[in-house]
RNA sequence: GGCCCCAUCGUCUAGCCCGGUCUAGGACACCUCCCUUUCACGGAGGUAACAGGGGUUCAAAUCCCCUUGGGGUCACCA
């Protein structure tokens, strides 16, 4: 670390400076959990900032949805756009806003005017066509395109552009000298001169690129220290020239590495859209497919790879097309039932790590230590596979009144209707007989829809299980009944059996005494499948309490007709 | 293609900066066994990696070079 950081580094401000989103992708939150580790631990401020500087991805209100899920995985910001916390609080505000920069277009203007004033920045007229023009002769060539100044046109040249309708975009006068890119975590890499072109600063429609927009921003805003992507790396080679040409001081940089889809894509919130794609593609459809998206919406989202479908929109696309999205937002996971601090623990241990064999931590470790020197060089994949198991372990290790009550919250949001159809007793016995085998709070919902199924419209799984369970098409054995056979005899015993858990299983195992040689697994399997339809569920006589008893005697007579027309 | 970055089990990683303690540690996954009324959980074992080639050195996963492989970036997107 040089000087001007160990400074800077008694208060650091951090920043987390997303395009607007609906959204948060897990890279976007890994960003911001380093970046907001980084300075709260450190006593300094985490700063977030709306980059909407791209007028054709307009923003509305529900451009800033990606605060909802900082706020939920635990991340509050000290500086930033207002948001008011499920639990009140107000978060954000701040003395250096506005945070959007859509906001801040007359400050830009002024430190343009400072550039084009020192000649530093000039106005260039070059048509879109006659760029491309350009770059079609750089890539016959085998080079990269550069843009450099054309030289200096007449004022009569001026006017007739002006009269013409066009307008110019001003551009950065980029020095041609090799150019140090500063970062803590690659180390200094050199780039050689006349890499950094003379990039464009403010664009046709007055707004400043995000490469202005940026640097005056983490100058205003005191921001020290800039952790973001790796796709960024090359550019803070630009961002340097502007901060020195601006006479701006300089913060400490580090360049995350990015997160990595199984198939070694980089992990991009446009994977939804990416598969859609590629479905749309493979099937050659020219018209979206009924009750999905408008025309208008499709012809302009399959015009450009840069327009995007709203989530809503993808999910009705992906249905219709049969295709799966991927779980790529931290929305998704939430949806999914995993638990908020296990994300944050398992990104932390996506590109750092604490060292030693520690792998299981809070926000409050991640704070006192994260530091630069332990964030890794290379990508990750992001495994799906493990993080389900670090969210089975936090499940596990949760006291069972807390699982009960997040169960509740999740299935508030995402599982309403078995609200509407437990009654407190139900739903407190469902969180007793799914709480070990739960490995994210969905799943004793997701695992339990024959619940919400009614006793006459219950379907039967016809699978292999189900017939070994039942004895359908298995050879007779002597004296040896069936499960259908013990389904039958035991619903008579049911009729008259008081509806409580030891009243059931005595009755149960009575039974199994007398007529299935004490294998109390030949009845209570073809009980499961009667009351639920397939051969996995809750331990079994907790599942009979919550279908009921009536429930229970209904899906006998019904399961016994379904499996007798079966032959 | 130009430029830049990276490289330890299938995956996430420890070790690397300050060469020997590394016959390379942990976790997830996988395999075997145990537990078990389903599915899970849990318990006990096991398979599995320093990309390749050159150096430097008494000694290299650790330092240097090359090759190969992977990634990023080359917009009036951010």
């Amino acid at each position: 670390m040089d000087s001007n950081s160990e400074v800077s580094i008694s208060s650091p401000v951090t920043r987390f400076a997303p395009s607007p989103s609906g959204h948060l992708h897990v890279g976007g939150a890994r960003t911001a959990l380093f970046c907001w580790a980084f300075a709260k631990g450190r006593g300094g401020k985490f700063v977030i900032r709306i980059e909407d500087t791209d007028q054709k991805r307009s923003s509305d209100a529900a451009s800033v949805g990606f605060l909802k899920d900082l706020e939920w995985l635990g991340i509050r910001w000290d500086e930033g756009p207002v948001y008011g916390a499920p639990d009140g609080s107000n978060v954000g505000g701040g003395p250096h806003g506005p945070y959007f920069q859509s906001e801040r277009l007359d400050i830009y203007n002024h430190h343009i005017q400072r550039l084009l004033d020192a000649g530093t920045a000039y106005e260039a007229w070059d048509t879109t066509e006659e760029l491309e023009a350009f770059r079609k002769e750089s890539l016959a060539r085998k080079e990269a395109f550069r843009y450099r100044s054309r030289g200096e046109i007449s004022a009569e040249q001026r006017a007739a552009f002006v009269a013409e309708g066009r307008s110019a975009v001003i551009r950065f006068r980029a020095a041609i000298t090799p150019v140090t890119i500063p970062d803590e975590v690659l180390g200094y890499t050199v780039l050689p001169a006349g890499e950094v072109d003379d990039f464009v600063i403010r664009k046709k429609d007055g707004f400043p690129t995000y490469h202005f927009a940026v640097v005056v921003d983490d100058e205003l805003m005191r921001v020290t220290h800039v952790f973001r992507a790796q796709e960024h790396f090359t550019n803070t080679a630009k961002h340097v020239l502007l901060q020195d040409a601006l006479g701006f001081r300089r913060p400490v940089y580090g360049h995350l590495s990015i997160i990595k889809n199984p198939d070694d894509s980089k992990m991009s919130k446009r994977d939804k859209d990416k598969v859609l794609r590629k479905a749309v593609k493979e099937r050659a459809l020219t018209a979206p497919p009924q009750d999905t998206v408008s025309v208008e919406q499709w012809t302009e989202w399959l015009a450009s790879d840069n327009v995007q479908l709203s989530l809503d929109a993808a999910i009705k696309l992906a249905e219709a097309l049969g295709v799966q999205l991927p779980e790529i937002n931290v929305d998704d996971f939430r949806r999914s039932g995993y638990l908020p601090e296990v994300i944050c623990n398992f990104l932390a241990l996506n590109g750092w790590s604490p060292g030693g064999d520690v792998e299981k931590f809070d926000n409050a470790f991640l704070q006192e230590r994260f530091g630069l020197d332990r964030v890794l060089k290379t990508a990750a994949k992001f495994d799906r596979v493990k993080l389900l198991a670090f969210n089975t372990d936090a499940m596990n290790a949760m006291p069972h009144d807390v699982f009960v009550q997040r169960c509740r919250a999740h299935a508030e949001i995402f599982r309403p209707e078995f609200l509407a159809i437990l009654d407190a007793a139900k739903f407190t016995l469902l969180m007793k007989a799914t709480h070990e085998r739960s490995k994210t709070l969905d799943e004793p919902f997701k695992g339990n829809m024959f619940l919400l199924e009614s006793d006459e419209s219950l379907p039967f799984k016809d699978d292999k299980s189900v017939r070994k369970a039942l004895g359908i098409g298995a050879v007779r054995e002597e004296g040896v009944k069936s499960g259908l056979e013990h389904l039958v005899a035991i619903r008579a015993i049911f009729e008259g059996c008081t509806w409580e858990h030891a009243a059931i299983e005595h009755a149960a195992h009575e039974y199994a005494n007398a007529h299935a040689a004490g294998k109390i697994g030949n009845v209570a399997q073809p009980l499961r499948v009667a009351a639920s339809g397939t051969t996995v569920s809750p331990p079994i006589w907790d599942t009979l309490i919550l279908v009921g008893k009536t429930g229970v005697l209904r899906r006998i007579e019904r399961c016994v007709q379904w499996a007798e027309s079966l032959h």
